[in-house]
Formats: structure tokens, sequence, C-alpha cells
DNA sequence: TATATAAGCAACCGATCGGTTTCGCAAATT
DNA sequence: AATTTGCGAAACCGATCGGTTGCTTATATA
């Protein structure tokens, strides 16, 4: 069972279940409504956000609110890390081009 | 057959791949010689990766150079944009927090 | 106490995934 | 002209995915 981070975002309604419990927690049925399957499909899908840490629960008497780990978010960012650079890179290549263009 | 660059970059061989033609065009050749299958399951990875326009094709003689289109990569930057207004407000919150600790 | 509600869990299903093997084709090399 | 090399395409395979249905457990409410 192994989950990371990029196979949980893959998922079209998990990035949407993200989106959403991101602005505030909310319990798997509320979460369900805004979606055209199940409950349990939506339970399964915050299963898998939950293995890989990406959402923590909140148990309130029988409902569970799942809350957004937004810090797990920043390993996305950091693996982008290195394709910033490449791209920042290029952007100030192409510049410099354009500068050298104009001067002559 | 719906791809998506989430769901391209799910694959850790493929976050391989990406990384290592971030560098430089590569051929399906060179780049399976950095892992442990065959070059044709190397090539059903580019298919996915070209078919979601991550990588590009570029003909030469009978060899075909793979190289990665950067541009593309920025479409998960823009995606994460929204979560980074989150954890960059959520950062500002606590350090009003602390700075309001420290005057008392 | 009986009932309704929130939620997890397990079994099942068809579709897709990642991989291998085999094949065919086109460009280089002999 | 014959052979080697680089590559994609297709067929196949077991594993996993995303979904449903049916069940159990625990907390509220009548």
């Amino acid at each position: 069972m192994r989950r990371d981070i990029f196979q949980a975002i893959a998922d079209p309604t998990r990035r949407a279940i993200i989106a959403l419990i991101a602005i505030q927690a909310m319990t798997p049925n509320a979460i369900a409504e805004h979606f055209d399957t199940t409950r349990q499909a939506i339970s399964k899908h915050l299963r898998i956000l939950t293995e890989c840490e990406l959402v923590e629960q909140k148990h309130q008497g029988r409902e569970i609110y799942y809350q957004l780990e937004i810090d797990k978010m920043k390993e996305i960012d950091k693996w982008l890390e290195q394709f910033r650079q490449i791209w920042e890179t290029r952007f100030q290549q192409l510049d410099e081009l354009l500068s050298i263009i104009k001067k002559t």
C-alpha cells in the first residue's frame, strides 16, 4: 500500500476534495454532497488522502471532520523547485537574448 | 485516453524520466539505460508523457530525442497557487501571533 | 429503549496500469 | 544487397484503481 502524494493528487475527484476542505474542514457526508458518487466512494478517497498524510481527521461526536494538512502540499512545491530553476534560467536567457538584439 | 499532467507525474519512473530529460534531450535507449526495465516500457512512459504534451519529440535520423516541455510543468505550479496562498496566509497569521506574544 | 444517523469496512466488478514478449518498419552500416 | 540498430505498435498478464452494494459499529434522538 505504497501511497505517495503524487499518486494522491492524480485523481480529479481527490483534487476537488482537497480544494474543498482547504477552505474548511468537512465531514464525508458533506463532501459527498458536492459530487455525483456515493459517500463510500468519497470515504475511500479520504482514506487514501489520510494514508499519505494529506488530510487529518478530527472526531467530533459521531462526526469526523476531515481537514487539509496544508504543509504536506509543500512537498509538491519542493519537487517543482528543480524545474522552476530551469524555467527561470530559460526566461533569463531569453531576456538576455532580447537585450542583445536590442543593442545591435 | 484522457491524459492529464497529474496522472503523468503520478508514476515514479515517469518523474525520474522528466528529471532526466530536463537536463538534456535524450533517446529512449539512452533513457532506458538509467532504469531497470526494458526500452519498451520506457517507450510507453514516453508515449504517455507525449500525449499530455509534457515531452516533445525531435527526430534525428533514426533516433528520436525526447525533450521536456518545461512550460507544461507550470500547470502544476498554477494549480498549487491556490494552496500557496493559504499556507502563506497561515504563516503570516502565525507570525502576527508570535509578535503579539512577544509584546505582552 | 427503540430508532435514526454518521461513518468505516469488506467483497465484488469492470477498467486501467505498468510491465514483458513479439513483431514490423525504417534508417544506418557492412 | 544483406545485416544491424533504433524505435513504435500490439497482444497479453497480473496488479491496482475507482466505484458499487451490503454490512457493522457507534453516537444521537424519539
